[in-house]
Order: structure tokens, then sequence, then C-alpha cells
DNA sequence: AGAAAGCGAGAGCGGTGCTCTCTCTTCGAG
DNA sequence: CTCGAAGAGAGAGCACCGCTCTCGCTTTCT
């Protein structure tokens, strides 16, 4: 686990490679994920853009490089909120989860879209990007977890078809080890999961305009009451 | 309303605008949005990219028939799969809906993530698109109207704050003439809404991959709960 | 010290949206 | 019926894009 870089060269790559997506990240929450142009940010990095080619062979690999960059930064938000919480504090946890990632969203909307808008064109996001994208939803998980622990068991979850139960295992497996939660319930919180999201985007895509006049009311609203459908107060 | 256009001139213009529209909406399947190239389709209709202007303005006003297209087509779905239940079966008009909703998507992933999607860089879908929109929506606000008139209420709707109350009035508004559902009601509708589009982008963009091995199941599970939960069954 | 690898610049390829000009056709009013 | 106006297509061109390749120069390794 070499930290310092041996020679220069290896030094200056870091730093170049370190400017590049720097520069690239601030273009991308400007102009958005589609319209980010390597030439611009070679442009400003200071280099011709043939150059930026040394550092990343594609400009797909300088979006995956930020897909992995906005998940880390949103995961981040996310845990910082979840842990100002009491551990026991289910429903707390879960409203500042809720309100972290809004927060964020709202802050960040390109990079928002990018993580969990439509994916790009002809690009599609490698399975190095996985892990990063996991963090956003072990936060909730755990959140789940606590809260199957305490007793605290969602309401009218309703029970499973065989496929489902079957077709949760993968969820089931994230779980940390040792945890468990029934697979009804983990289906409600999924569900609670969908809806934060659905809710989110419809709103930040501009479907509810119009509709919902006072978008932090209805998101409070709907944190409320995933609270009571999920037991949690 | 003059259905036959009066000269040869007219009369070829709206068959090239067809042509090309119909051409870019195949494009939009084949390729998404993104990729969308106003000069490959004149390529392929015929004629030189200049040519095309003289038909749509620009690039977006393409993108906006396309997506006031599509959102015709994904509403007259809606509809047919709604009128084919008992208008009293507001369950099965529910399932249907989601139902209808998910296969069209499904078919037409690239329409869907137009429509749904993070929206296009440089692009703001004008109000035109609006009234098709709503089109969408409308199918389930009916299905909740219904459903109230019949007495088949949500079960454990959260009393609303006053100021989701008064945010809601946009929705309430779109009511049709003589209907009402309560508030909290309403908002319990509009968080199913919510789910069904948040479970299916996160379904289609890939984000269940791995945890839900089996998307038909969970959809239908989802329905299944929703059902429960708006009190049709 | 010399070979090898890394790196930046530049030119270039094929693509994009869009504009402008030129020519030809069609239309409608006198 | 004529003639000017308007509509339509073609082509060239502008500025941009991602990406490739070559050519020198520098750093590194042997």
């Amino acid at each position: 686990m070499t930290t310092a870089p041996r020679t220069a060269r290896a030094r200056a790559r870091e730093e170049i490679t370190r400017a590049i997506q720097q520069t690239a990240r601030r273009h991308l929450g400007e102009v958005g994920p589609a319209a980010l142009s390597l030439r611009a940010i070679a442009r400003e990095v200071g280099m011709v853009s043939s150059a930026v080619y040394r550092y990343f062979p594609s400009r797909d690999e300088l979006l995956t490089a930020l897909i992995i960059e906005s998940y880390d930064e949103l995961g981040a938000a996310l845990e910082t909120a979840d842990s100002s919480c009491a551990p026991q504090d289910a429903a707390g946890r879960l409203g500042a989860y809720a309100h972290a990632l809004r927060r964020w969203a709202r802050e960040h909307p390109h990079e928002y879209a990018l993580l969990y808008g439509s994916p790009v064109p002809g690009y599609a996001a490698p399975p190095t990007t996985i892990p990063a994208a996991l963090r956003v939803s072990a936060v909730i998980l755990r959140i789940a977890e606590q809260a199957h622990r305490a007793g605290r068991h969602p309401a009218a979850a309703r029970p499973l078809s065989e496929a489902e139960t079957a077709g949760v295992a993968g969820v089931r497996s994230a779980l940390a080890d040792g945890q468990h939660v029934d697979d009804a319930h983990l289906v409600r919180w999924l569900q609670a999961w969908s809806l934060l999201f659905g809710q989110l985007s419809l709103e930040l895509f501009g479907h509810l305009r119009g509709g919902i006049l006072d978008d932090d009311a209805h998101w409070a609203q709907t944190i409320e009451q995933l609270q009571h459908d999920l037991g949690l107060q």
C-alpha cells in the first residue's frame, strides 16, 4: 500500500487525473451528463483533447468515474444523516435518510439524474459501479434490520407469492451477516425505497408540477406515511 | 375543420411531416432520445438534413412531437386496459393500469425513458406536452374517484399537514367535474402512483438487478399490496 | 548510456445541430 | 393568364463532438 507515488511522473499522473475528474465533475453539475464534453474539459484543464485519452480511455470511462464518485458522495451523505440519529430510533433514521436523499438530489440534480435517471445512450454501467451503488441501499437496509430486531414490523404486509419469496433472495443476501428480516417485511421496505425514489424522480423531473404545489410538504407527508406503514411509530 | 388539405403542396407537407415523425419515432425506439440524429432521420427519409428544418424548426421540436405521441400512446394503452375491466372493479382496474403501464414501458423502454427518465440536456418540455401527460394520470384518478364513490377507502391514511392539504389542491382540481376524493386518500393514491413509477424506473434502469430476481413477481406483489393498502379488496 | 515507455500536441476522420444561399416549383392574387 | 410571393430541396459551411494516429520530447528502467 504505497500512498506516495514513486516517481515524479506517477505523481503528476495522479494529480492530472484528479484535475480532469474534478473539472469533469464540475461540468457534470453544470450541464448534465449528456452534454458533458471531453473537449471542453480538456480545454479548461489546459490540454488538448487527445491528451485526456492518456488518462481516461473514453468518455464513458470518465462517466463511470463520475458515477462512482457521485454514488459515494450520496452514500456518504446518507450515512452521515443516518448516524446522526440514535440507532434505535428507526423512524428518525428513516426520516433522516429520506431527508438527506432529497436534499442531495435537489442540490445535485444532474448527478441524481445520472445515477437514477435514464441511462445515457450507448453507455452501460460497468460492474465497477455496483459496490458504490449498493452503499446507498445498504443504509436503508440497516435501518430495516434494526427495526426488525426491535420488533417494529410493517403493518398489513401482504403474504408473498412463492415466486416473490424466491425472487427477493438477492436483497435478502445483501443483509448484514447474522441479520434477518422477514421476506414479506423486506418487500415492504423495498417498496418504501421505491416510493422514495419514485416520488423524488417525479418531483425532480417535473411530473408533479402543477399537481403538487408544495413539494416539501408532500415529501414530509410521504415520510410520515412510510414511518407508519413500516410500523416505526 | 378541413380534413382534406386544399392544395397539393399542403398535402405533400402533411405526408412528409408524417414520414419524418414516423421515422424519428422508429429511431427513438431503436437508439433512444439522446442518440436521436436529425441527419440520420433525414437520410432515411431521403432528403438532406437542412430540408428537415422546413418541417421541424429544431431537433427539440421534433422531440416534443415524439413526447406527445408517446404520452398519447401510453395513455391510450392505459385507457384500453382500464376499460376492459368492470367500472366497479377498482382493484381490477388498478391492476390493469399497472400491468399495462409496465407492459408498455418494457416494450418501449426508450420512450419510457424519454417521458419519465431524466430530461434531455438543454431541453425543457414545452407546455404543449402537459395535456398529453395528464392523460396518463387521469386514468388512475378516475379509478380513485370510482373507488371513493364506492366507499373503498385507503387504509391507515395519515392525516395531512396543513401545507399538504393546501399543496394537493392541484391534483384535487384535476378530478373530473363533480367528483370528490378526500385529500388524505388522494395523497395515498398519489403515493401509489409514485410507487408504481418508482419501482418501474428502478427496474428498467437496472437498479433492482441482482436484488430482485423475478421482476414479474415483484411487480405483481406490489400491485397486490397496493390493492390492499388502497382498500380495494 | 541506451532502449522503452509515457506523455502532450497536432492533424485528421466521420459524425452532429444548425444557418445561409441558391434554385426550382407551386400558389394565389390581379 | 401572368407574375410576384411563398414554399421547398440541395449544397456548402460553421462550430462542435468523440476518437485515432503520428510525431517529437521527456522520464524511467535496465
